[in-house]
DNA sequence: TGATTTATTTTGACTAATCAAAATACCGGC
DNA sequence: GCCGGTATTTTGATTAGTCAAAATAAATCA
């Protein structure tokens, strides 16, 4: 009996879901492979517990271990980790859009959510929302089939100067970054152009369309927010 | 800054709201000892790993253990229990209500979900809902500042025959019975009335109001079916 | 009362996940 | 080609939660 979507078979831990999901975050093309130390730092442990969790998820052929040199998804691991990222997306989706929450908050609460629901409300969940592309913060949605359309942007600190763009995405998800674009009307759909950049100074002056009211933001800010040409 | 809410400070894994929300829901009172075993039983796992837990619990001063008779939850250990049951039964309300999911699953996963809700969405989602007294399956909802508004009902097993009755709660969650008393129209709200109990043969026969149509059950079945007089 | 059954507790061992710190491998520079 | 620094792995210990099985207490019954 074939089954061609990504539902789970595999029962996995919420800890080896998020080994699995943080995997497939540091490279998403599931080529590149990912130093021991990046990850343990993804998910705040200790380089040694990411190593030993990582020759048991090798065993269980999830991850592909090179030792001394890093470690990557195997095909079946991505699969179970596009399915907690689906699920984390969605549930931030469903927080913002039907309970109304604060999309600063969202993301620790599906950082929990995402390995309690069951395949079947994650589809109902899809379809209540009408099948979203994206989430609040502009982060593509992996389909059910498994794919992930991610698309490669450019930032309000790389962004062609004084040519009107659309924020797509916020790549930070802290609560006090969310909560600083929110406050300056940084969210994905703003449409606005970068009038001028002050490299040494590490400053950038924006400008929102059709009003004249400005902000400055730093560069290391901008980095985090993708955008696409307007119109 | 005195707070009146039922909001849980206290973090609890999920293990533990588990041990409190069973203690819960085998004395509801909260002033009969649990003993041991049935706790033990309620949580499938075996005797001794109860009184482990249980030890550890009344370090917390979550429960008051009295060696060899029971146990029972402390005021605090009430608190967070009833949170918990609060969680289980909207998440149940939602998933029936708002997701469509079938009654006879919901059970399962909102005892993954209950887990892992936080208080703000727990207080969104009852909002959402309307504030519901009882879940789907007629079970009462405890409220935000911890009242447990629980009714004793006669069941089909012992209202008095043929006087019209109407079903308020259904007392067996598996999904097997959910599932047969869908079939047969055997849910909240339904009104009927007992035709005939035939106790030697643990049958009784029912009829539905306004119908001619008859179904009969088991005494054993009828006893999970708790009614009050119609209008 | 004393023996037997039953419930509970204790003990010892196991698994998953973690940390601290020691051991090891690899890299770049000279 | 060696030396020092950095990243990784290994080792030993810890915590939460569990089970199996032995020990103990209480209840029942003759």
């Amino acid at each position: 009996m074939r089954r061609s979507d990504a539902s789970a078979q595999i029962v996995a831990t919420s800890t080896v879901e998020n080994y699995l999901k943080h995997l497939l975050l540091l490279a998403e093309d599931g080529e590149t492979l990912v130093p021991m130390g990046a990850l343990a730092a993804a998910l705040e442990v200790v380089p040694g517990t990411a190593t030993t969790m990582v020759k048991a998820l090798a065993d269980e052929g999830l991850v592909l271990h090179r030792p001394r040199l890093g470690v990557r998804l195997t095909p079946e691991g991505r699969r179970v980790a596009l399915n907690v990222l689906r699920k984390h997306r969605l549930v931030e989706t469903f927080l913002v859009h039907v309970l109304k929450m604060d999309w600063a908050k969202v993301h620790d609460e599906a950082e929990q959510l995402e390995h309690a629901i069951s395949d079947e409300v994650l589809d109902r969940l899809d379809a209540l929302l009408g099948h979203p592309q994206t989430d609040p913060h502009g982060d593509p949605i992996p389909s059910r089939q498994g794919k992930l359309h991610s698309q490669v942007y450019a930032t309000l600190a790389t962004c062609t100067l004084d040519r009107s763009v659309r924020i797509v995405r916020i790549t930070d998800q802290s609560p006090e970054f969310l909560q600083f674009a929110e406050q300056h009307g940084l969210q994905p759909g703003t449409a606005l152009r970068v009038a001028d950049r002050n490299l040494p100074a590490g400053l950038l002056a924006l400008r929102r369309s059709g009003s004249s009211a400005a902000a400055s933001l730093s560069l290391v800010a901008a980095g985090k927010i993708l955008v696409e040409p307007a119109r």
